[in-house]
RNA sequence: GGACGUAUAGCUCAGCUGGUUAGAGCGCACGCUUCACACGCGUGAGGUCGCAGGUUCGAGUCCUGCUACGUCCACCA
């Protein structure tokens, strides 16, 4: 025991031991029943971890610790998502350098010293992928790094990255037996485009943003030369106009269902047609349709059979050549080859000066659709894509899988309301692929015809033993290299999977799915999946989907939803917002475990506040817990015997209560509560028991030694309820006096704590308000604690004091005589204070 | 427009199935070098529990309505 306890260091040193020891490792000979399986959330690999990580990753591990303890067989693995989209934006700044796959591959590349963001280097497909790994190793060293420091008690054995082999091939197996059964399939068809990332993307990652527009108002010409007027805040896309549409019970424009008209400026001319969907009362209650503007239009285009005319390419710029009829030399040649918001202005430009623009655009706000990761608005492109059923399309499916969320058991219950929600407001099926490089590629190939077309109905498969295969670079069976791309050969699909896909499998690609069954077996379906709220639509929904799809059940039992991180002014803490702490320099300044306590303090799935005094306050929590424990410990050890003393046996009593509701609250996913409890009775135990009984203590005989297991005891309990929350300084403690690690000793036993026979817990309450009043009698003459008290006169008869009389003289420094009133049961003494000691110069 | 959540002391939050004068910590004030701890100890002042009704012997807690804030979804001409 060191003569003045420090947190100094703890970190390193037991983290070293921990690892040394394997304290953590996973016992894979434990049966599925005594095994308690964690789906571990992998972080996004670009950048660096924030505050948010370790507040959430922190209610992991509580659980975990807490499972562990009770004798469980932890599969806490970890996982790294380093494939997809940021990783890719990440090192295109990084190395200055883009991804061109028609680039050879030079394996002597290396980028330049200094990036230019304004001249990335090209870079073939292969070399970037290298440039992306090379990248996201060091990342997840770093995070590693700070993952152990907090003290997370992940079993580094277990790790996976989303882009490694193992993952890979799961989850190009998963996506061939998907294929197999029909739940993916291929098709052709309009879907929402990213121009600046050139990649087609999910409905679950639109988010929308308030930005400026303007309705711009158009008349198209009837026949008989009478205009019709609409309203439009893109009126660019006027070469792309099919239709004009109005519902069908509007008066005013019931006479011109079935008629046409002509398109101002293009002269094309587009039927008038009744759509349920078109509203009366927005601006002049009938619209242009036009291949794309919209989801809407995308509706209206399908229900309503119409043609389609693209003007926008998947550059978001004008294509070069209009869609038929419209005339190419025509006022099209001022667009071709312009954004959209240049091609926007001259349109005006030119509608104005031909007379079709009436009045002036009007100014609006309205949301658009955005990426959540993208910079300009998405855009609608018609492209192959491949999908995977999600109930989208499908009521039958959708109400299973919503019936699994009610399967699920949810922390907290409200969050199934956000999964039913989005289950049921889905409009699509799943999205899955993206043109894009690093990531999973799709699995197969296509032959090609004699005129050199892909025949897409008849993919070539690689047989599941050659998974994970690269198709860009492998040849199907029966092809040789030379054939790729060749009329008469073969071409790969050239796209990869959207990170979604692949963590989709975590639980698969973790428990190592068909690559080691008897693992897969020990953990499959799992414990628990913790993870933000924000992400149920995609993370948690399309791991059900997989789940239900490849094993018709459940992937775990329990979701554990955790809150969001709000900076002080409570906005969310996000790296867009600017608002983010990073987490090292408070594991620093505080230490992990006070950065743990401030974790630990807030309920599953509350938005929390950034609070560093809630760091202050864990740190000095974990101060006191060595402090106590050195005083506690530095008393002689008692012979093995009975808790005697009534004070000492309330103790226990109360101590036992405790752990009844610590683990009633562990079991039911509230740690925070458990902590609580344990930090109340604590502090308790240093300023009221301690006080009370350390003078005994000091003593002989039968009564100190009661006094002397009794702190013991409850030591030993307390060290193992804040193990889970305070891991290094309860193994700090643990280690003085103590074999092994805390963290795998039992989890404390109520029943066999509480002590034998009547016991009154009352008198510890009673001693303390005692000495409360005393006290408060001390401080309000403004003297020292020290000072005698010369006369107690205590309120109710002796019986009531005498269980615990010689403590409280001791811990109140009663000194004089104490008296008993006699009747009356209010606690408020009397209390005559003597002089005040001298004062001893330190 | 729909769904969900939150609202308790200056701040951050407890308050479980309704039950005596509503709790903690931080901050603040006042004191104390007390033999584990100045990274300390003690004491105190702070609240008509968002608003309005209702149920009940009794409501911070249950019901109804409203308000504010947050989130998700829908709308997107």
């Amino acid at each position: 025991m060191p003569e003045k306890p420090s947190l100094d260091g703890v970190e390193e040193r037991w983290d070293a031991v921990w690892q040394e020891q394997g304290t953590y490792r996973f016992d894979r000979t434990a049966a599925r029943d005594g095994v308690y399986a964690i789906d571990t959330p992998p972080p996004t690999v670009s950048g660096s971890l924030h505050v948010g990580h370790v507040f959430s990753y922190t209610h992991t591990d509580l659980v975990a610790r807490y499972q562990r303890m009770r004798g469980k067989a932890v599969f806490y693995p970890m996982g790294w998502d380093d494939n997809g989209l940021p990783t890719e934006r990440r090192v295109q700044n990084y190395y200055g350098v883009r991804c061109d796959p028609s680039q050879p591959y030079d394996p002597s590349f290396e980028p330049p010293e200094k990036p230019d963001p304004k001249a990335q280097v090209p870079l073939s497909r292969q070399g970037f992928v290298e440039l992306c790994h090379r990248l996201t190793a060091e990342d997840e060293k770093a995070f590693e790094a700070l993952f152990k420091r907090l003290g997370l008690s992940v079993d580094w054995e277990h790790t996976y990255a989303t882009i490694d082999d193992r993952s890979r091939r799961v989850a190009q197996r998963a996506f061939l037996r998907n294929l197999a059964r029909g739940e993916a399939y291929a098709t052709d068809a309009p879907t929402l485009w990213d121009v600046d990332f050139r990649t087609a993307v999910a409905q679950a990652e639109l988010e929308d943003r308030e930005m400026p527009g303007a309705y711009h108002r158009v008349g198209f010409s009837r026949p008989d030369g009478e205009k019709v007027f609409i309203e439009t805040t893109r009126p660019e896309l006027l070469p792309a106009c099919v239709a004009l549409v109005a519902h069908p019970d509007d008066e005013r424009y019931q006479p011109l269902f079935g008629t046409t008209v002509t398109t101002p400026l293009f002269g094309v001319e587009v039927p008038v047609v009744a759509h349920e969907l078109a509203d009366p009362e927005k601006g002049s209650g009938i619209a242009m349709i036009c291949t794309f503007g919209d989801t809407t239009d995308v509706t209206w285009w399908r229900e309503l059979q119409l043609p389609v005319r693209s003007v926008v390419g998947r550059d978001g710029r004008f294509l070069p050549v209009p869609p038929e009829p419209v005339d190419p030399d025509g006022p099209y040649a001022e667009l071709a080859g312009k954004g959209v918001k240049q091609a926007q202005k001259r349109i005006v430009e030119l509608l104005a000066e031909s007379g079709d623009l009436v009045g002036e655009p009007r100014a609006i706000t309205h949301p658009v659709k955005f990426f959540e990761k993208g910079d300009r608005p998405l855009e609608i492109v018609t492209s192959r894509q491949w999908y995977v059923r999600n109930g989208g399309r499908d009521a039958d499916l959708r109400d299973a899988l919503v019936e699994r969320g009610r399967e699920l058991a949810w922390q907290p219950g409200f969050m199934r309301s956000r999964y039913e929600n989005w289950v049921g407001g889905l409009n699509g099926d799943w999205l899955i692929s993206r043109q894009r490089f690093f990531g999973v590629p799709f699995p197969l190939w296509y032959p090609l015809d004699a005129a050199g077309e892909p025949v897409y109905d008849r993919p070539l498969l690689p047989d599941e033993a050659r998974l994970p295969v690269d198709p860009t670079s492998d040849v199907p069976d029966g092809y040789t290299e030379d054939q790729r791309d060749r009329p008469g050969g073969f071409t790969a699909d050239p796209d990869v999977m959207d990170t979604w896909a692949t963590s989709s499998l975590s639980p698969q690609i973790a428990g190592q799915w068909e690559d080691d069954p008897d693992l897969f077996a020990r953990v499959f379906p799992m414990d628990l999946r913790p993870q933000a709220h924000d992400i149920i639509r995609t993370w948690l929904f399309s791991t059900v989907v997989r789940s239900h799809l490849e094993h018709g059940s459940l992937p775990w039992t329990h979701a554990m939803l955790s809150g969001w991180i709000l900076d002080p002014d409570r906005k969310k803490m996000s790296k867009s917002k600017g608002n983010v702490v990073t987490p090292m320099h408070l594991l620093e300044q505080y230490g992990s475990d006070a950065v743990r306590y401030w974790a630990a303090s807030a309920r599953p799935g509350t938005d929390t506040a950034f609070d560093e005094g809630q760091m202050k306050v864990g740190r000095r929590l974990a101060v006191k817990l060595l402090n106590a424990s050195k005083f506690a410990l530095g008393f002689p050890e008692a012979p093995e015997g009975p808790v005697t003393e009534p004070l000492d046996r309330a103790l226990l009593a109360q101590l036992a209560d405790v752990v009844d509701e610590a683990t009633r609250a562990f079991e039911a996913y509230d740690p925070a509560r458990a902590l609580e409890r344990t930090e109340t009775f604590f502090w308790t135990f240093c300023d009221d028991y301690i006080e009370l009984v350390k003078g005994r203590a000091y003593g002989e005989g039968p009564a100190a030694d009661s006094a002397r297991r009794a702190l013991r005891t409850a030591l030993d309990v307390l060290l193992r309820l804040f193990a889970p929350a305070l891991p290094f300084a309860a193994e700090e403690v643990w280690s003085w006096w103590r074999e092994g690690s805390v963290h795998r000793a039992p989890w404390p036993d109520a029943a066999a704590l509480r002590p034998e026979g009547d016991v009154d817990a009352g008198v510890l309450d009673r001693a303390a308000a005692v000495l409360s009043e005393v006290r408060k009698a001390k401080s309000s003459a403004k003297t020292s604690q020290r000072t005698p008290v010369l006369r107690l006169v205590l309120q109710g008869a002796e019986p009531a004091y005498a269980p615990f009389l010689e403590d409280l003289r001791n811990a109140a420094v009663v000194e004089g005589s104490v008296e008993y009133a006699g009747d009356g049961d209010e606690l408020v003494p009397v209390v005559e204070l003597g002089e005040a000691p001298a004062k001893v110069a330190r």
